[in-house]
DNA sequence: TGCAATGTAAAACGATCGTTTTACATATGT
DNA sequence: ACATATGTAAAACGATCGTTTTACATTGCA
């Protein structure tokens, strides 16, 4: 395994489970079985790595995404909880914890919030065979909040997104 | 303007807008207008400062959901969002910031969504006329999904939600 | 054979962390 | 008037932060 994905994996993983500021770099060179100077020979920085794991977060994610209807979006969903588990959605954590002050990390939150966006409205198209702003934002809406409910409420948040989804869709049909 | 009553709002006011760990006790000091030593004197900790800050958030936020209509619940969102901002619910981001690691803080967050739960269910049982712990899991997606989705998609995100519970809620009476 | 490249181990950098302490000022109430 | 409570200002605590440096080992290729 790659000595640099060896590293993004690591830092992925410290950052999601246990904050991003929380997580020390001393830490991180233990869990990612490496020495300082080769972390931050390919990271650069602190910042620069935490770059590097959204985009690939990013990546990862977008992929399950790419899907053709409502539904198949919601399952999409939980097959990520199911692997990933639920702890609420990182590019947001990473916003609300740097405050909004770092511009590389808000620029990589906002790209990929723009995705999302544009993908969820994308398979609402395709599911209704036409364009539908209001159904695609209240699906939106529903994803978010199934990803974030589900961290206390579990999967249950994402069946009931799910067929609330189900439920709008069939209705924008008719 | 009683002392501990300036540091709850200026640390909550902190917290919220600039993360748990990354505000530091220096930099609270300063913007309560107090010496560290009157501030430990009165919070005791960080930590403690954080169940505090939780504790008042919640208070003043389940007063607000204290409401007989789902389509009240989501207008009680709406004005929160106008006075107090977007930028998630501050409980889930605590308990990602210290990765579910600190006792007091996961309880204080375990607490408060059950009280956020509760309120839904009793809120759409009022509505409805009777329980209906489906659309309650529902609406608590939604008004979740609202909070979080209008921090990158503006208040839009609230409306959204709140004709999504319409429609939904409709179904469920008929 | 030798020279880059790539890695490790560990010490050290100055800065900042949460917290405590020392020394002193200002009110209040009996 | 004198203790008590409540506050400030500022230095200091040891620990930890992100990052760099020093010194050395291993590997692959010319």
């Amino acid at each position: 395994m790659d000595t640099t994905t060896k590293l993004i994996a690591a830092a992925e993983r410290l950052f999601d489970r246990c904050g991003f500021t929380a997580t020390g770099m001393d830490w991180l060179t233990q869990v990612a079985g490496m020495s300082s100077r080769t972390l931050y020979k390919h990271a650069g920085s602190k910042t620069q790595l935490m770059e590097r794991v959204l985009s690939e977060r990013d990546r990862r994610f977008m992929a399950r995404l790419n899907v053709e209807t409502v539904d198949a979006l919601f399952k999409a969903l939980d097959d990520w909880i199911r692997i990933e588990g639920a702890r609420g959605c990182l590019f947001l954590r990473s916003n609300a914890e740097t405050g909004g002050n770092v511009p590389e990390i808000s620029e990589a939150v906002r790209a990929h919030k723009t995705a999302f966006q544009s993908q969820v409205a994308g398979t609402v198209a395709a599911d209704l065979g036409r364009e539908d702003p209001e159904l695609a934002e209240q699906v939106l809406v529903l994803f978010e909040g199934a990803t974030h409910a589900a961290v206390y409420r579990g999967e249950g948040a994402v069946r009931a997104a799910q067929s609330a989804a189900a439920t709008l869709t069939e209705r924008a049909r008719a």
